[in-house]
DNA sequence: GATCGCTTCTTGAATTTTAAACAAAAGACG
DNA sequence: CGTCTTTTGTTTAAAATTCAAGAAGCGATC
């Protein structure tokens, strides 16, 4: 007796929605503003600065490709093409890698350790300004909880994906 | 005596970078599994569902194309090119606006229609088993506040922005 | 009713992202 | 070794976004 060809499915309650659209509202202002901001004061978007954060931390201020395409969440292909234009910049290198012939490590440069370092600051009033001036302690652990299961529940989650010959 | 031509800023604490980071981190994981199913199972980016479901809900199915802007949180020039796209699918058409000859309705059509309610069921299950399965009601409901508090920190503001002469 | 400023929306070019195909080296296995 | 599969990273073209500029109507003011 049932008419549709699929299960009706589950709509999100009012109360649902109203999170989902917060969720959707927020991350997108924020995007947007993390952006501009950082474009305006150091002629360079979020993704840009993130990467270059990622190599100040790396041992020797240096990655290998897929290592850091794993830690930015973005395809081999995106960070191909985001290195080519930091490298003509002079913010950052290439470097074969010895032990791997297929290999490149990004290397940070000094040129790229400098304007990481004009553009923290910025940045990082920025987030905070968005984010821990607008949420009490309590409400920013929770938030944090939230994000990290959340972000658990996407990831290709190591034991399985980087294993997958475990069937 | 300090040596810093500008005060130094202060870092974001070892929990708050903790918190920042799941952020980042879960925001990015999800903006591309949304993305990814509906370019697999509806054939369109998050956003031009996003697009179409402000104006099915809509009177009329119609929208200026400002008001559209506004409520997507987008620019005009991106939502201009947006309809041109989604218009040449024929998911979408334009009609003038008899009150003021500058301005335009977007009108979801029939086609539009059709497109919506198949995609639906699909996207809000991801976004159900992406968020809402991941979290308790409690979870939920700080997740739900914390996300409000931040837009509203960064939202244009009605009252200041509507109103600049004001100054 | 002319003019000035503002709003609405579009356009074109440059930048960025995505998707798919590819080359080259590594590794596995006979 | 020789072959087959996987990994690594790049490249090309198409799609999407941004940025700056511009056309056209509106509305107020003199």
């Amino acid at each position: 007796m049932n008419t549709a060809p699929v299960d009706e499915p589950r709509w999100l309650s009012d109360e649902e929605q109203r999170v989902w659209r917060a969720f959707v509202h927020a991350t997108t202002l924020l995007e947007d503003h993390l952006d501009r901001q950082l474009q305006r004061d150091a002629g360079m978007p979020h993704i840009y600065y993130h990467l270059l954060v990622q190599l100040a931390e790396a041992p020797h201020r240096r990655l290998r490709m897929t290592e850091l395409a794993m830690r930015m969440k973005i395809t081999r292909s995106r960070l191909s093409h985001a290195v080519a234009r930091l490298e003509k910049k002079g913010w950052v290198r290439r470097e074969d890698c010895p032990s791997d012939k297929r290999g490149q490590f990004t290397v940070l440069t000094d040129q790229g350790v400098g304007v990481l370092e004009e553009a923290a600051p910025g940045h990082v009033a920025a987030v905070r300004q968005a984010i821990f001036e607008q949420l009490s302690p309590d409400q920013q652990k929770a938030l944090g909880e939230a994000m990290g299961l959340i972000a658990e529940g996407l990831q290709p989650k190591e034991a399985g994906a980087d294993l997958p010959w475990l069937r």
